[in-house]
DNA sequence: ATCAGTTGTTTTATTAGCAAAACATCAGTT
DNA sequence: AACTGATGTTTTGCTAATAAAACAACTGAT
């Protein structure tokens, strides 16, 4: 109980957000440019060529990225397996929390950037199960869907025994 | 493009994973032994009490934890109210993971403790309302919800245009 | 009263991730 | 050849979050 070897798993997670957008920029220059170095990195993360190259280095190390003979980088195999499984999970919760929750498109991919190197490959899956089915042409599913939409517009009349939704989620400090 | 002010707002969270361990912990412990010091919330979360002593002093510092006469800690009004943020994020998040999706109750639990801290207020609040209609006792709800669940159990016949969805989301690195 | 155990703090060190600055290298211009 | 600019690396310093160890203060038992 008290959830003590839960919460640790945070920091034990092999891929950092940083790591995991290091990996996405090479990724995204390589389609962008053809090609993705120290500095071109830094640039897309807006961080400096020295915080860039000390962390590629370690990726190096780790073997999820390999440098050309002209100090080019691209990303192994492994790294490319990690950055696809990061943005099929950022696309599937982006599209759910948009077309689904109908968050604006900033928020959720800001949400959708937090979470997607967190998720669990289950829940990644899960996940798209689920978007897939609700947003197919299935006509229980656009009914469902037409149903919640319809719930959500009706002006918060539609308050089942909650009090105050708005200030419950809200853990903004100031 | 290149969503280079995106993925700052990361680091950039108000709460960190380990200062909303710490003001759970509290919580927790007020709930389960009617107080809590700082030796307590060190046994709580597993770290040395060197360690809890440090990141409390901070928090009274930042006003979300309070320190009694006599070395007790509660939350502060500020406090209370990101706990329960949290918290309710947690819930939902877990909710929806284990008894929408299907995942089984440590990785709903596990996966939720990860993002939990993250999500936006609109997000909790959209998906609490999203959660709440789902598993109510409306007909159109219900009747989705078993067509989704029959198909998951369709042993992976139901498999739209996607390959390997199996090997999609799994990034561990190893 | 002393001894043992618990508690809280402080100091030192480590790791990840950044900035800033110095440095070296290389390419292109003039 | 020399100057300029872009690139990559290294060093130093910073912050957050941890461990480890030393220390002081209090509590309780004998």
């Amino acid at each position: 109980m008290m959830a003590s070897d839960v919460w640790k798993e945070f920091e034990s997670n092999a891929i950092s957000h940083s790591v995991a957008h290091h990996l996405i920029a090479i990724h995204e220059l390589m389609d962008d440019l053809g090609y993705a170095r120290v500095s071109d990195v830094a640039r897309a993360l807006e961080i400096t060529r020295g915080s860039a190259s000390l962390t590629l280095k370690a990726l190096k190390g780790r073997g999820l990225v390999v440098e050309d003979h002209n100090k080019f980088l691209k990303l192994s195999e492994d790294g490319r397996r990690i950055v696809d499984s990061i943005l099929a999970k950022r696309a599937v919760v982006r599209k759910f929390l948009n077309e689904v929750l109908k968050l604006d498109e900033h928020q959720a991919e800001v949400d959708a950037c937090k979470v997607e190197h967190l998720l669990s490959a289950q829940t990644g899956e899960q996940l798209l199960h689920f978007v897939r089915f609700l947003l197919s042409d299935d006509p229980t599913a656009r009914q469902f869907l037409a149903e919640f939409w319809s719930k959500l517009d009706q002006d918060e009349e539609w308050q089942w025994p909650v009090q105050d939704v708005d200030q419950l989620f809200n853990m903004e400090s100031r």
